[in-house]
DNA sequence: GCGGAAATTTGAATCGATCCAAGAAAAATG
DNA sequence: CATTTTTCTTGGATCGATTCAAATTTCCGC
């Protein structure tokens, strides 16, 4: 079931074709970079000599060093690789690039620096003209590293107050108005937060002087936003309680339970990313509680599973593709400058979202 | 919203360091590849050197010249880049191909061959130790230019006779004969075949010859293990219509509609994907048929997305992700053999088969 | 057959590092 | 202090191509 192929003891190089063709190096090259400017009787002989002794083309690898230019972007990231096919947000993310790099012609290199001894490796060690970083947790580090480079790059999700890195993020603030001010509308008077990172691999529950202080200025403007927008509607913010997860199902699940383990049950609950928001509808649902009828979620990410989900997620959607394209764009068409966007958020009403409950 | 960067005429290399620091660039070399092995104050010296100078490290460019090595993976599609992260198939196929590089630390290029023009450019130029293949349609032209390049590869799927390239596919005819047998257990008699594409673009009904001469044996053989599984029940197969899909919407809806225009109408479907499955249903509920009191279906690929669908979905599973994994590591640990793998498929039996109507 | 223009070809230089045999310096030994 | 070891450092060779100014051919018209 294996056979061995013919052991080349070593590939053949453009070098050897043209010394058995008898041209020069030059010409040899030019044979396969710039066949029109060779005479066609040449061509063909170099051709030949090239099919009948086997040589695979030009090396990347040798062009490379020459040409400086990789044509390809990297997509750096803490998490393990397979992040970016099973995040939804990763995903709709990665398609956005996809777009920007397939009209282009360039490729995409995933790195991952989940592993600590690895990050700096792969990192220094990746063939892309630029990085598109996925700043999750952990995702001052993975700037930091990236930075050494010296090669242009975008943090997405503006996760940084640091004004000299490209970035691109939504208007969080907005959003969270926007999520608040929905719910407020429908009468809810009583609320819950669950909250993104603010810094350090933690969770629990966190005051809002914490949340001001946050290393993630999106997860504080977000709160923000709520709770700015709350205040309008004479909401007590400084009742609402705020936990902290690591945005994955445990630490969620765990927020849930502290959450209504108290007296003051909320009637809505406030989820930074959808990721929550759906795993909140699951563990509400499986305890009994109805949604929207006993408790309103919104959502905020906008990730095409909030809308099959059951029932479908209310959610403060961002134009993740749009964002994924720009960041492509960014380092396809980098001009050497650091650019900041902001883009706008959407308020999705699905069915996730109703009239408090009366009482 | 834009300031310019420092303007750096030329990177710094390696060898300006080493002349600032006025070590040979051997020794330069060392102190970021081997630092260990140089004198601490020297090593002291040019690190700083390089700090105050800005050197970005050294460049990988450079450095893969001199190692031959990439340490990434290639994964090579005819379709746009998108593909890799939408496609159930592909993205769980991803997930396991993730899942071994992250444990060597080996990286993944993703370069599509969607654009005929760029199709040779993008696979000829990309930075990788070895390419693994989607081979869906239009794969022999894929096969051809990464042979090319003469770098270990894979194909997915065994798509193709030639048995001097490395595959990794499932028993197909075992996998036809599993969902045949299913069905016909279920006391169907009547039935029609979605089928993935035999060769060129095309979709229509096809003859159980053009199927035996398809390009792409593994349409062939899940044929075949339908068809003989059926007869052993004594249905004659040469009256089940058989559509020839691109295997996307439009050409299975309209394989659908050509189906139930006839006399005949079946009362099972096998179709040789779990898309075109989850395409069907959808028709078919749209249609106000019952799935499955009217009509059962029997998918094939076992994605996650047919257990949630509704209703969830029988199907032939493929043990994806442990083939994504025996693929990368074929690249990874390549030993100079042609490995051609066959994986078992099992039956999951779903909500979207049941016993033949009556009548 | 000659001069000059146009078309080809040549070969040295370059891209940015790593490797390694040989030489130099420092440390250990007698 | 001379000698042997051990530890560092050096600088040329190499990885595999592309580039470009200069040299050579070929082509033309007369």
């Amino acid at each position: 079931m294996a056979s061995t192929i013919e052991g080349q003891a070593r590939p053949i190089r453009l070098a050897d074709i043209a010394k058995a063709a008898g041209v020069s190096h030059g010409t040899a090259s030019n044979v396969f970079s710039r066949p029109e400017i060779v005479r066609a009787e040449v061509r063909e002989r170099v051709k030949a000599v090239a099919e009948a002794m086997g040589y695979a083309g030009p090396d990347p690898k040798g062009r490379l060093l020459r040409a400086g230019k990789v044509n390809a972007i990297g997509v750096g990231t803490t998490e393990p690789l397979s992040y970016f096919f099973e995040d939804p947000f990763a995903r709709v993310m990665m398609a956005g690039i996809s777009e920007a790099c397939d009209a282009t012609g360039a490729g995409i290199a995933l790195v991952s620096a989940a592993n600590q001894e690895k990050l700096a490796w792969n990192i220094q060690s990746a063939l892309v003209d630029g990085f598109i970083l996925f700043c999750i947790e952990g995702g001052s580090r993975l700037v930091d590293l990236t930075r050494e480079r010296r090669l242009p790059f975008v943090a997405l999700e503006l996760g940084f107050h640091d004004e000299t890195i490209s970035a691109i993020g939504v208007d969080n603030i907005a959003g969270g108005r926007l999520a608040a001010r929905h719910l407020a509308e429908l009468g809810h008077r009583c609320f819950a937060v669950l909250s993104l990172p603010l810094g350090e691999d933690r969770s629990g529950f966190v005051t809002p002087e914490m949340v001001r202080s946050a290393v993630y200025t999106g997860t504080r403007d977000r709160l923000a936003g709520y709770f700015e927008e709350l205040s309008r509607f004479g909401v007590d913010t400084t009742k609402i309680p705020i936990f902290e997860t690591e945005n994955e199902e445990k630490s969620t699940k765990a927020g849930l339970e502290a959450i209504f383990a108290g007296d003051e049950r909320p009637t809505a609950i406030l989820a930074m990313s959808d990721r929550m928001a759906m795993i909140a509808i699951e563990w509400l649902t499986a305890r009994g509680l109805k949604v929207p009828q006993d408790v309103s979620i919104v959502g905020f990410d906008g990730v095409p599973d909030g809308a099959l989900c059951d029932p479908p997620l209310t959610t403060i959607a961002q134009p993740i593709t749009e964002i994924g394209r720009r960041a492509a764009h960014m380092i396809l068409d980098f001009d050497g400058t650091v650019r900041r966007e902001t883009m706008g958020v959407e308020l999705i009403v699905r069915a996730s979202t109703g009239p408090a409950p009366k009482g």
